[in-house]
DNA sequence: CGGATTGTCAGCTTTTAGCATACATTCTGT
DNA sequence: ACAGAATGTATGCTAAAAGCTGACAATCCG
């Protein structure tokens, strides 16, 4: 079988007849005639057929020549388009962005941030998967995957871009009616919802900030499995629970919620970004994160103010 | 400036994606899978994007890499029409026939062989430029010219394809109306008719069967540059001349002109092809050829039998 | 008529293509 | 559950190709 013609010879040949001497060519190739003559010459010898009769110091294309030229230059012109499509893409955000998310962080979080994203990108759409599971990045050809928790760093493509805090509230009816608390030992023997989507529900240490370290064992009357519900819960009265802040901002606000004991600080978790192993990163992809992470900083100023 | 990308890449590319896996693409181009990777790598880092998602033992393609494919997909289809295009023109003579003949030759031998090859050969076009001058086969665009007489052998590309007899002619009634001829000498005080369109018109050299050579010097009382109009001087009992064959042979057959001193014969001359400098034919140039050369043996084997 | 220009050729150096081999990671059959 | 098979990548090597320089032949122009 015929070896493949070498498609890269092509702008030899449509720049020697553009130009009209191999000389000019090589000038705008910025190589020497040398090779010039020596790649149309080969091109020649691969396809089989004279594509430019020459004389000593003059040319001119056969009418195969001409015929071949006209086909190159479109060939050559799509192959730039193609090209600068993909140098476009490179800089410009556009296209689908598909990100997974655990469901409460997803929804507080990362939607209204997708709303700022494809309003400010119009080029751009995206596609939120809320998933507690461990989503495969490659196998459901997502973009990203933000990862809220405690991760290994094993994982070269995942980056800590932030963190949440978690509090220990109650609702306001609730803390009026119970008796002071001035430590954690005061609050464990109140009513308590217990969040089993965590691993450990019940057993929390708290750390001062004069460096006191104290940890609780409480004990649930209620225990619910998925967050939103058990906030639901300590909003009605029926006791304390920790909660994250990044679900907890809004009632805190509304005065729904009220921290208890905020001068005990419990351990606080990382939020990641995890992104399938590639060369390079698609500008949609790097732009939402640094978006993600103005809104985590920014966050983080408001908590820090008050 | 950036280095042009390798567009014999693209191939691999999209043989990749096309395959669903390096192994297969490689089996598929027949190298190994280490060099489709390489090149599918390379690829990437002059486009400065991922194209193609990885993990072991799995790949798709990214957004980028995907629009990226159907681009190379139509690049790599439009190379192999253009390519087979090349490659057909190649087998099959077409498109147009430039020759240039001297204005005799080319009006009786040549005149007839363009008719025969344009019904044959229905995708061919002729232009037929008579002229006796020398034609820069290049700065005219021509594919072929046609030289009668004597050539240096100097010119590589010139190719002699067969020969002309010249004769001494006369009309029936001026013939009948002289003493016998029977040796050159006997014509030389005869009226004779030159042909200034040769360089030397009035001394031939006659050459018998029997390899006796004899020179006569004709006294000319009428001179014409052109050689039709000498011959229908002849044709009209103005006196003898020396006409070539490819001229004579209708008035011969017709008896309208008479060969004298049929037994010494005079110089003949070559007839030949000339192309310019080229690596390759077009088949329209060999094809047209070929018939000339068949033509003319024919033209032989006639003159034999009679 | 001589110098300038053009295209080609030959020999050389550098770069690239393709190979074989080894390795890490995943998947599948037993 | 484990071992072998399969996949993609990295490395080092060899051969081929790309590009350079210098020289040469042929034409063109002042």
């Amino acid at each position: 079988m015929q070896k493949a013609t070498n498609l890269n010879r092509l702008a030899y040949f449509v720049a020697v007849v553009d130009a009209g001497s191999f000389t000019r060519a090589a000038d705008y190739l910025g190589i020497t005639k040398a090779v010039v003559s020596q790649q149309v010459a080969r091109l020649e010898q691969e396809v089989g057929t004279t594509l430019l009769m020459r004389t000593t110091r003059r040319l001119q294309p056969t009418e195969a020549g001409r015929m071949f030229h006209a086909r190159c230059v479109s060939i050559l012109r799509e192959a730039e388009d193609a090209l600068g499509e993909l140098a476009q893409g490179r800089t410009e955000p556009k296209g689908l962005l598909r990100i997974t998310a655990p469901y409460d962080y997803g929804t507080s979080v990362i939607v209204p941030l997708v709303t700022t994203f494809t309003s400010r990108y119009k080029d751009c759409r995206v596609e939120l998967n809320l998933s507690d599971r461990m989503v495969d990045l490659v196998a459901d050809n997502m973009d990203l995957a933000i990862r809220v928790g405690w991760l290994a760093d094993s994982n070269l493509q995942a980056r800590r871009i932030g963190s949440f805090r978690q509090l220990l509230v109650g609702s306001p009816e609730f803390v009026g009616n119970v008796p002071a608390l001035n430590e954690p030992a005061d609050c464990s023997s109140l009513p308590f919802v217990a969040n089993n989507a965590l691993r450990e529900p019940l057993e929390w240490t708290f750390t001062h900030r004069d460096g006191d370290v104290r940890s609780v064992r409480f004990k649930a009357d209620i225990a619910i499995n998925t967050t939103p519900a058990v906030m639901e819960a300590v909003r009605q009265g029926a006791g304390l629970s920790v909660l994250p802040d990044f679900l907890t901002t809004a009632g805190l606000l509304a005065g729904d919620l009220i921290p208890v004991l905020p001068e005990w600080q419990l351990p606080s978790g990382g939020v990641y970004t995890v992104y399938p192993a590639a060369r390079f990163r698609p500008p949609k992809v790097s732009v939402f994160v640094d978006m993600l992470i103005a809104a985590l900083k920014a966050l983080s100023l408001t908590r820090e103010i008050r």
